[in-house]
DNA sequence: TGATCTATGTCGCGT
DNA sequence: ACGCGACGTAGATCA
């Protein structure tokens, strides 16, 4: 991983054009030849940036570039598309290389997939006589989280959202239609399941009869767990 | 900006719990407070980050911590959650501060905006004796893309995306229903125009009665480019 | 490899 | 501040 300090100029031409003003940045050069361009502040995306693969070549400046000041070029080529990141250098102010060696990764905990494990696990939580039918159910517009039946046995899609908002409803709403025009199906109920539901979603789906339940990650984490420690 | 090479782990937790393992990584120091942590490779996405505005504290480790090799820890709160990022760092191989000063800003060259005025100067290419009658027909609950006039003078509401996915197959579905409400408007067809439309967003579309259209970027600028050659 | 879906999405705009 | 749509979305999973 190569750090750089430097006033400079960037332009971008690819899916999009773009063009960095001259101006003092990071630039970042990591092992794979990928780019990227910091301004001392902002988010974790960069000003500009070029992703791998990709090949990076100092070139010299041309001419009247040379002339604005211009003391080296970064070009550095996407090797699978025609985008293009051009860096025009002025002055350094730091350069410098370090050795990293290969990252071991990221470990998440708590994602959707987490939610659905453990509701599909605790499907009695949505109620009294419940059973779980299978995760993923396929249906021709795609699969619905969860299927399961009540204790009257009519079915029950589950939708299962991080944060429920109003495309989560949409998604659900579109299951439902599909699945209660099967008759080895109708009628099909609706629950809307996240750890977070917007005020708006929450007020669509009950205005379409969908059931909105509020899921306790830890709490569900807790049964398992509970569970888990009677054997 | 500050910038530390160091072998250190990391624990997020907030939103989803995500742990890194010990591993030498490149940690930067925002001047707004915000912290990144990047291996050497992979994409513009830090493996791990804090967002502003939030505030770093270098702390003492624990007792166990430093028995385990710790000797600092960065703890950085975001301000307006519960979001908290630890770097447990053991050993540092580089530090150093830079000043920036504010950055001028990205320069761009739209694309969807660019895609929408061209095809709004050749709506003909929708089919013969197709006229516009305005770009980003303004609606109760948003602005329409496009909105013309077929042949025989019946509104058409187009919606257009650089990737036709379900989403934009739902946006012009509410435009549609609400327009179709209109006596002056109705009746209102509607017509999906992208770049690239997916499979599941074309069938819903075209369940629907929507006519989907994928738009030819070049082609387009071929034209307007032939065009303008005409002058 | 292509299609679909999630994301600590982020970003920018309009109300 | 909130909602909504675009993004050089990127990344993972599964057919």
């Amino acid at each position: 991983m190569r750090l750089v300090i430097a006033k400079c100029s960037v332009d971008y031409d690819g899916r999009l054009s773009a063009h960095l003003p001259l101006a003092t940045r990071l630039l970042l050069v990591k092992a794979d030849g990928s780019v990227l361009v910091h301004s001392d502040g902002g988010s974790y995306k960069p000003l500009n940036w070029m992703s791998p693969p990709c090949a990076m070549a100092e070139v010299e400046p041309e001419a009247h570039e040379a002339a604005a000041g211009v003391t080296a070029v970064w070009q550095v080529q996407h090797a699978k598309s025609e985008d293009r990141l051009r860096v025009l250098i002025h002055d350094v102010l730091h350069d410098s290389a370090h050795d990293l060696g290969v990252d071991p990764g990221l470990i998440k905990d708590g994602v959707e997939a987490h939610l659905q494990k453990l509701l599909a696990e605790h499907i009695h939580t949505l109620g009294d006589g419940y059973s779980l039918v299978r995760r993923e159910y396929m249906t021709a517009i795609g699969p619905v989280d969860i299927l399961c039946r009540d204790a009257e046995g009519a079915s029950v899609a589950v939708e299962i959202k991080r944060r429920g908002d109003i495309d989560g409803v949409e998604q659900l709403t579109r299951y439902l239609e599909l699945m209660n025009r099967d008759p080895h199906l109708s009628p099909v109920t609706g629950v809307f399941a996240a750890q977070e539901i917007k005020p708006q979603a929450r007020t669509l789906a009950t205005d379409r009869g969908i059931r909105c339940v509020t899921l306790d990650y830890d709490a569900l984490k807790g049964i398992d767990n509970s569970e888990h420690r009677l054997f």
